[in-house]
Order: structure tokens, then sequence, then C-alpha cells
DNA sequence: TGCATTTGACCATA
DNA sequence: TATGGTCAAATGCA
């Protein structure tokens, strides 16, 4: 695909060759680090750079996609439109350029993949947190619901070309129960794992390891996924896997054992958890704080969360 | 002051 | 034409 990054006479796919290049130097130093048993500090210095590579790569990748492509054609199309200078019809051209970016997203959500969650939040009922940064753009009462739909759309959006959006609606029958619609997976490899000692709070980074264990113990008894719209041959991406690599695909982590039928799974929220994580965190905010008492606790670095690792090609 | 949320209006679709 | 989905100005909050 070729995709012209403005009038600057390079490319999207020549930036992807040149950060995969990088990357791959990196790896030989990484080796060659690797020989010489490095320090510890310079190990995560490498897998850090690393990490920076692949985040970047995904990122023009993600540039790349359709998102990228519409307001390319749109820009063109209005420039096209109007082709006196901008100074003297910016106003047209702009509104042309919305014109046809609606028009565009109105053909992606067509063709933008969906799938439902249905998720229950126990003893707390103050909304739904999956490990990305959502952007509430609307709220809107549907006819024959009883509670309004809310409208999210990733935070990344605009920086990233993220096209992930979700709509969050509480369930008729259950009131602690909330089905979550989500459209089109992430590209922005969102990180939100807080950083010991930046913001985790000292309640938690103090505890002993052997409460960290029954929380962990806690979470694997309690939490339980409930979604809707998937292929029976997709059960392996019906629990949620954190991995350290955003390539490396799902990893289940032992403390999920998802109670999955071939159409659908469910997530439990224990009040326990509600309770402990609306102590520490913002509203809303559980699982930065799930990550981080995994993390303490041994698991593999969970800062990325790619929901297509999660919620696999289950088209609705 | 910057960012997130709210909310009324607008638009596309069935 | 009713309804769902999105936009963007207004508002609130840290």
């Amino acid at each position: 695909m070729e995709a012209a990054a403005g009038g600057g006479g390079w490319d999207l796919n020549s930036l992807v060759a040149v950060l995969t290049q990088g990357e791959a130097q990196l790896r030989q130093l990484c080796e060659c680090m690797a020989a010489r048993s490095p320090a510890e500090q310079e190990k995560q210095l490498v897998l850090r750079a690393q990490s920076c590579f692949q985040t970047a790569i995904c990122m023009a990748k993600a540039a790349d996609s359709d998102l990228f492509q519409a307001a390319a054609a749109a820009a063109a199309a209005a420039a096209a439109a109007s082709p006196r200078s901008n100074s003297g019809c910016s106003a047209n051209s702009e509104r042309a350029l919305k014109e046809q970016q609606r028009k565009e997203m109105c053909k992606k959500r067509k063709t933008l993949r969906k799938w439902t969650s249905r998720v229950r939040v126990l003893g707390s009922s103050n909304g739904h947190d999956d490990g990305f940064n959502w952007r509430k753009y609307g709220k809107k009462d549907i006819l024959g619901a009883k509670y309004p739909r809310a409208y999210f759309r990733c935070t990344f959006r605009n920086a990233a070309g993220c096209p992930a959006m979700k709509q969050v609606q509480r369930s008729d029958d259950d009131p602690f129960a909330i089905d979550v619609t989500y459209r089109g997976d992430h590209t922005c490899l969102q990180s939100k794992r807080p950083q010991p000692g930046a913001g985790a709070p000292p309640a938690l980074s103090s505890e002993p390891a052997e409460q960290k264990q029954q929380l962990l113990h806690s979470l694997q008894t309690s939490l339980k996924v409930e979604t809707e719209g998937f292929s029976s041959d997709d059960q392996n991406h019906n629990c949620f896997s954190f991995s350290s690599t955003p390539a490396s695909g799902g990893v289940s982590p032992p403390f999920v054992s998802p109670t999955t039928t071939p159409e659908s799974s469910s997530f439990w929220l224990s009040s326990d958890f509600g309770d402990l994580f609306s102590a520490v965190t913002p509203a809303n905010d559980y699982s930065s704080y799930t990550d981080f008492i995994l993390d303490s606790a041994g698991f593999a670095a969970a800062s990325l969360f790619d929901a297509s690792a999660f919620f696999h090609d289950s088209e609705i």
C-alpha cells in the first residue's frame, strides 16, 4: 500500500522500513551485549529502546491504514474542490474536509470489526475499564432501553489514528451488568501500567508479597468475562492476555479461568476488588492496578493490552 | 489553562 | 421519518 505522507517525498513504507532496520540493529546490539553479560540497567535500556522501535513501527503501520488514507483523500478532495489558495477558501475546504471525513467514517463503520462483551461489576456500578484509555464523545437515550448508551473512542485516535471505539450500555435486566460493544482494533498499542513509584499508591506498593498472592487468588476466583459474537474456534481468545511484547500474541495468564461457551464468556469483578481499587485509584481505572499487582507479583510486564488478541475475528 | 465530559444539534441509515 | 451515531460548543475540574 502506497501511502504518501504529505508532500515531503517519503512514504510510510519507507518509514516502516527504516524503523524495522533500526530495530534489527538494536537486536544485534542486544545479542552482542548478551555475550559479555551486561548490567541489568543496560539490558533494560536496550529492551525499552526495542519496545520504542516496535511501537513506532506499529504506529507507522497504523497511520498507513484506512483512517490515514481517508484523511489524505479528504484533504486532496478539498484541495481539488478549491484550487485557489487556502487562505481564500479555508472555511469551504475545511467544511469539505469534514464532510468527506464524515462520509469515510460512515463507510468505515460498516467495515470495522465489531464484538460485544457483557461485564458485571458487582458492588460498584461506576463503569468499566478494559485497560485502554477511552474518551467519551457522546451519550444517547436508546429507544426501549432504561439506560442511556455512552459512546467512547480511543484517546489516541488523533495522535495515532487508532480507530477503536466502544459503546457502553447498562443492561436493562441486570443493573450490575453493562454491555460493551467494541468496534475496530486498537492500533495505538497503549501502555497504561503505572510505573512503580510514579503514581502507584503506596498502600499497594508496600504490600507484602503474601498479600499480593491473596489478591491474585481472589482475582482468579472472582473475575468472569462475558462476551458475545465469538465463533466456536476462537475460544483461545476469550480471555484476557497480557504480553510483554506487542507482537507476541496472547499468553493466557494463570489467574484467568474464563468460563467460556463457544458463543459467550463473562467477566465478574467482585465487590472486593471494586472497593479495593476504588479506594486507591481514580474511578474506572482498575485495570492499571491489576496490571500493577500482577507485575509486582512476578508476572511478565503487562504493558500492552491488545484487544485483537482477546477478541479475535468475531464480527457480528 | 488544558483536558475530559456533557449535551444539543446534525447527519446517515433503515 | 424515527432512530442511532457523531460532532462540537459549553461546561466542569484539577
